[in-house]
DNA sequence: TAGGAAGTTTACGTTAACGTAAAGGTTGCT
DNA sequence: AGCAACCTTTACGTTAACGTAAACTTCCTA
């Protein structure tokens, strides 16, 4: 049996409300050719992947990545007939990517040890405060 | 016996070659206040303190960081004799930090998985190539 | 049929984090 | 003395990622 699913078809304000971000921005998403929503007349409309895309740039954007490293990460997804010189510099790019993000990894976690701390030392003078 | 240690003086070119930014970054923070250098004259002179907060300004650009924001996280080490409502905001700060950064661990793991899994296919996909 | 809600394009404005250039002071050779 | 290598301040320019406003269309409904 075939599965039925989701509606599969959004408006831009159905997708601002639902990522929480202004249509303006999804606009601007697709001025930067990282979304292309299909059209009823004028009118945009978003189908699944369309959305998908969207919670991609945005956790793209909470790491750090600026909306061309995003647009160049989906590039990589729609490769299917490439030359092994494009794979190869495809690799590289994957390459690159994984180290920085594996960079990110230690700092995150220097961080959160440090966070850990202070919240700790800030507990402890609250305490101290309090007895008083 | 006293432990002497590194040389603790810098200038600003020594730090800008270094970190590998320019000079104008460095002064750049210095005008939002994230470090304040003292001088000889009109020559800035870098210590072991500024140093680390060369690093720690790095580091928090890493994590998508804003200057603001890692000015704030530097407030924090400031903090000894503060109120416990002020305390309370601290705490409220770095719980939300912490939320974020825990929120970008998820991420990075579900990207870098993403990573490993294209990677998979470029190397299968070249293997397929040469045998050919 | 008048108006409101949601959509559109066009275009100028804004903020962060510097880049870049101009104009000049200080030190150290040679 | 001259100039090269640093340093300084001042200030305008630049890019990314939208914000904001104007002017317009389309559809719904009271």
């Amino acid at each position: 049996m075939t599965s039925k699913i989701s509606p599969t078809k959004y408006s831009i304000s159905d997708l601002s409300k639902e990522f929480d971000i202004t249509t303006r921005s999804i606009r601007f998403y697709e001025d930067q050719g990282l979304v292309s929503p299909a059209r009823k007349g004028q009118t945009r409309i978003y189908n699944q992947r369309d959305k998908v895309r969207l919670k991609l740039i945005l956790r793209g954007k909470r790491l750090g990545f600026s909306l061309a490293e995003t647009g160049r990460l989906f590039e990589l997804y729609d490769v299917d007939k490439t030359s092994a010189k494009q794979l190869n510099s495809i690799m590289e790019l994957i390459h690159n990517k994984k180290r920085d993000l594996t960079q990110q990894l230690e700092d995150i976690n220097a961080v959160l040890i440090e966070l850990n701390d202070l919240e700790d030392n800030c507990q402890e003078t609250l305490r101290t405060l309090e007895t008083k």
